[in-house]
DNA sequence: CCCCAGTGTTACAACCATGTGACAGGTGTT
DNA sequence: AACACCTGTCACATGGTTGTAACACTGGGG
C-alpha cells in the first residue's frame, strides 16, 4: 500500500514507540533514532520518505539537524515534520524557517499525526507534476490550474478541481467517500461524508452533460471515474 | 473497516475475552473456541481470516491442530499466530516448523498483538486480493467494482456483487444458506434463509444464460460455484 | 402416481443510498 | 460596508435495493 518509510527522531523511547505503533497501523514502515547522530546515520543509510523530528534533542537540537538536512542536497527534499511540547509561536516560525514542512505540538492524537503526515507526503510528492491530463475532450492542466472541455474553460471551484484531479489521476477505480475525504480534503479535517456527494454533484454540473458520465456512482461503495459508461 | 474475522483458540475464557475485546476495538470480528474440536468446527463453518492459536490445549494440542490445518488444502492458507506462555526457543522453532506464520509469547500487550496480527494479515494477504477474477469469460474486478461478461458490463446490485465475489473466491465448494448469510451478509444480521434463494436468483438473472450455470443448486445442502456443469 | 419437502419465481412495501436545491457562515476583494 | 465566491450541512425528493410472503414448480420417496 503506502510502503513509505518514516524516521522518528525523539529521545523518549515511549514516545517513539507510541508514534511507531500508530504509524504501523497506518501501514508505514518505521525507523527510530534517539538523537541527531543516530538520525543522520539512518537517513543516509535507509533514505526515509519523511522525518518526524523532535524539537528538543540531547546534543544537536532538532532544529539544528533540520537546518543541516535542508542544506545538503541529498537530503534537502526529504519532508520534515517538527514535533514540540512547547506552544510558542516562536518555535513554529523558526521551525518553518529552516524548512520544516509541518509542525505538530504535543500532545497530539495518533490520528492527527497520521493525517498530517499523509498530507505532507502527498503534497511533497510531485509525480508528473504538471502534465495535462486529457480524457474524451476533457482536459485538466495542473500548470495553469484550469479545466477545459473541447476548448472552452470550465468554471470549477478549488475543491472540485482537486476532486477532478484526483479522479483523473486515479481512473477506473472505486473510492469510498471516506477515501475521497482522505485523499482530496486531507484527512485531518472532519466533515460529513455526505459533503462528498455535494461536491460530486457540483463537479458533475460543472462538467456538463457532455462529460458528467465520467463520474459514476457505485451504489453501496462510492464513486468511480471511468471513460467506460456504467 | 477491516471486517476481518479472527478465531481465538485458548482454553482460558478470560484470555479469550481479553483478546477479543482488544481485537474488537480494532474492528475485527472475533470467534472463540476452547479446544481443537470447537476450533475445527468454527474454521469449517465460518472460515476465519486468521487464527490465534494457544500452544497448550486440552486434548489435541495447538501445535497438532496447526499441523493438521496446514495439511488440509482448504485450510492451509489461513494464517496462524501461535500463542504460548513458555519462552522456549524449541517451541518457537517447532511452531514455525508446522507452518505458523508468527509467534507471540505471553504475556503480550494488546497493542503488540494487534500490530503483529495486522502484519501477518498484510504479509499473508495475497497481493492478488485486488486482482480481477476471471472464469469462463466472466470477470469480477474488485478495484473498479465491476462485473463483466466477455466485454459488456453486467448490472449487479451490491448484495449480488458481494455474493458473486464470495463465490468466485470460493469455487467448487458447497455453502449452506446459513454459511452464505454469515459470509456475505455479515454474521450478526437476522434474515430469513430463503432470502439467499432470492438473491441467488437475482444473481443468476444478472449473469444471463451464458453464465448462470456457474451457480449450481445442491438440493438439500445449499449452493456451489463451479465451472463444471452439474 | 401422488405427495411433500425443497427450490424457483414473482410481486411488493419498506427501507436506504443518493441526487438535488437551498441556506448560512466564512473569506477575501473592492 | 457591500459584494462575490466558496464551503459544509441540512431537508426533501427520488429511485434503486432489500427482505419477505405467496405461489408455482421440481424431484425423489413411498
Amino acid at each position: 500500500m503506502s510502503g513509505k518509510t518514516v524516521l522518528i527522531v525523539d529521545d523518549e523511547p515511549a514516545i517513539r514507540e507510541m508514534i511507531a505503533v500508530a504509524l504501523e497501523m497506518a501501514d508505514y514502515e518505521c525507523l527510530e533514532a534517539a538523537d541527531a547522530r543516530e538520525a543522520h546515520a539512518l537517513i543516509i543509510d535507509r533514505q526515509p520518505d519523511i522525518i518526524l523530528l523532535d524539537w528538543m534533542l540531547p546534543g544537536t537540537s532538532g532544529i539544528e539537524l533540520a537546518r543541516r538536512l535542508k542544506k545538503e542536497e541529498t537530503t534537502a527534499d526529504i519532508p520534515i515534520i517538527m514535533l514540540t511540547a512547547k506552544v510558542e509561536e516562536d518555535n513554529k516560525i523558526r521551525g518553518l524557517e529552516v524548512g520544516a514542512d509541518d509542525y505538530i505540538t504535543k500532545p497530539f492524537s495518533p490520528r492527527e499525526l497520521v493525517a498530517r503526515l499523509k498530507a505532507v507526503l502527498r503534497r511533497a510528492t510531485p509525480p508528473g507534476i504538471d502534465a495535462p491530463i486529457e480524457v474524451d475532450g476533457l482536459t485538466l492542466d495542473p500548470s495553469s490550474h484550469r479545466v477545459a472541455a473541447n476548448d472552452s474553460f470550465l468554471n470549477v471551484g478549488p475543491t472540485e478541481y482537486r476532486l477532478l484531479q484526483f479522479f483523473m489521476t486515479h481512473q477506473e477505480r472505486v473510492y469510498t467517500r471516506s477515501q475521497l475525504l482522505d485523499q482530496v480534503w486531507g484527512g485531518n479535517v472532519y466533515v460529513e461524508e455526505r459533503t462528498v456527494d455535494v461536491h460530486i454533484r457540483r463537479l458533475r454540473k460543472a462538467l456538463g452533460e457532455r462529460h458528467d458520465y465520467l463520474i459514476q456512482t457505485v451504489r453501496g461503495a462510492g464513486y468511480r471515474f471511468s471513460t467506460q459508461p456504467a
